[in-house]
DNA sequence: ATCGGCTCGCGCAA
DNA sequence: TGCGCGAAGCCGAT
């Protein structure tokens, strides 16, 4: 086969090799995984050629955007695993607390890399901290997508829709779906100062990074790959058949891996083949595959060619043309972004999702699509609505700050959907109502579940 | 319960 | 240039 690396790897800068470099660095970003990781794949085969090993280097950085317990718990419980598992196979691991471009320069040097290898997260920052190691550092930086099955750059272009990137990756598909050829390093990496995660607590290095503690870690979500591999077992047996069954998302069951993909902890790859390879009906594992790989790179190749994936401007014409005509629409209900942070609003269904992603880090898939269509219809204007949705998504969606987080928010406001019937306030973005929540979804345990008026919210506003 | 219309524009067939 | 059809809906008619 041709070499795998090809189609994922970039060079980002030009330098050439240190040839009487002492070791290769993958400088793990988005990808926190032992293994299914072809950023780290490229790395041992780049070690293994110069007769190095690889050492892996972490920047945990506290200044990060909604850096909170939440996240931090997740990547530092999720990055022990990992690391364990890492260093029974030789490669070691340099975990520091600062920021990553210095961090990964100073390193470079420290630990005279042949070369440096990092994977690739298409936000803005990741970009941004990529671009700037690429010029600081004096051997190649070298990007591998990992974290997509088709990857992003061979897709080409921004995408309209669903309907548009489907056969592109349907036709790239057989290339890329495809069990990956293990490799294995031949030499240890360096031992180099760094935290030992095997014996330091979470809650002594969130208080040591100084790490916001008003987002508590998300109920029912423990961090890290073996959880994560565990899950898949479980999602393929249990939940699988009969994903396609019933139909309504309503009812679906998620499989609620989405935490492990955005922490990096699975492999998409790896989803991908094990629903390929169950034995479940095939509308099943369709309906699967058509969330894991289409809406999934759809979202990815969204914010990887669309700079404004945050803000109105990414919008196609027609919703920005639509949501303009209707922005003096009187709203019926006006709440501010503390006042739904602390699901404060006249609406009880509302309240209970806001409430869900509060305590659990995520809402259902059904009222997921509610809860932000309403911020739209009880903000003061359209970029208010943004504003709040994207910043309670931030800070208390465990999916937040990732690719599928902002496309998710920005649908709200018509990107990658079509117009519908005319009316106040969206113009003819899609518009939800409670009736049809009401016959849809089995609303009474789930207001029962989330909507307890005993229930204390621990989790206060806060900029 | 089910169905058609709403409304726009991409991408392909011709 | 024409035409089919689309990320999860809503509403009113039957």
């Amino acid at each position: 086969m041709a070499s795998a690396f090809e189609g994922r790897t970039k060079p980002l800068n030009g330098r050439p090799v240190h040839t009487g470099g002492q070791t290769i660095v993958y400088w793990m970003q988005n990808s926190q995984r032992p293994h299914d990781n072809p950023a780290l794949d490229q790395a041992i085969a780049l070690a293994n050629e110069r007769g190095v090993g690889v050492t892996i280097y972490v920047a945990l950085d506290a200044t990060a955007p909604h850096a909170t317990a939440r996240t931090f718990s997740f990547l530092i419980d999720g990055l022990r695993d990992t690391v364990r598992q890492l260093g029974e196979r030789g490669i070691t691991a340099v975990v520091r607390a600062e920021a990553a471009v210095p961090g990964v320069v100073a390193l470079a040097r420290e630990a005279q890399a042949c070369a440096v290898v990092t994977d690739l997260s298409p936000l803005r920052r990741g970009r941004r901290l990529r671009q700037e190691a690429a010029n600081l550092i004096g051997v190649p930086l070298i990007r591998v997508d990992g974290d997509h099955i088709v990857p992003l750059r061979l897709i080409g272009k921004e995408q309209w829709a669903a309907r548009t990137i489907r056969p592109v990756i349907h036709r790239l598909l057989p290339t890329w779906l495809q069990e990956p050829e293990a490799i294995e390093p031949q030499r240890r990496g360096l031992t180099l100062d760094s935290i030992d995660l095997a014996q330091t607590s979470t809650d002594s290095l969130l208080d040591a990074l100084q790490i916001d503690r008003s987002v508590p870690p998300a109920e029912d979500a423990p961090p890290g790959p073996t959880e994560a591999a565990r899950r898949l077992d479980q999602f393929v047996a249990q939940t699988l058949p009969g994903y396609a069954g019933n139909g309504r998302s309503a009812e679906r069951a998620g499989s609620g891996l989405s935490p492990y993909l955005r922490f990096g902890q699975i492999s998409p790859l790896r989803l991908a083949l094990a629903a390929r390879a169950a034995d479940v009906p095939d509308d099943d594992r369709a309906a699967f595959l058509e969330e894991l790989i289409v809406r999934r790179e759809l979202a990815s190749n969204f914010v990887a060619y669309n700079p404004a994936y945050d803000r109105l401007d990414g919008l196609p014409t027609w919703a920005r043309e639509t949501l303009a005509k209707h922005a003096d629409d009187p709203r019926p209900f006006v709440y501010t972004r503390d006042e739904f942070a602390v699901a404060q609003t006249h609406d009880p269904i509302w309240n209970a999702t806001q409430r869900e992603l509060l305590a659990r880090g995520r809402i259902h898939n059904y009222v997921r699509m509610y809860w932000g269509k309403k911020i739209i219809e009880w903000s003061a204007s359209h970029a208010e609505a943004l504003k709040t949705a994207l910043w309670l998504n931030d800070r208390f969606a465990l999916d937040g700050r990732s690719a599928n987080g902002f496309t998710n928010v920005l649908w709200l406001f018509g990107k990658h959907d079509r117009p519908w019937t005319e009316r106040p306030i969206f113009g003819t973005v899609r518009w939800m109502s409670e009736r049809g929540v009401a016959s849809k979804f089995e609303l009474k345990a789930y207001l029962a579940r989330w909507n307890l008026s005993e229930m204390t919210l621990t989790v206060a506003p806060h900029s």
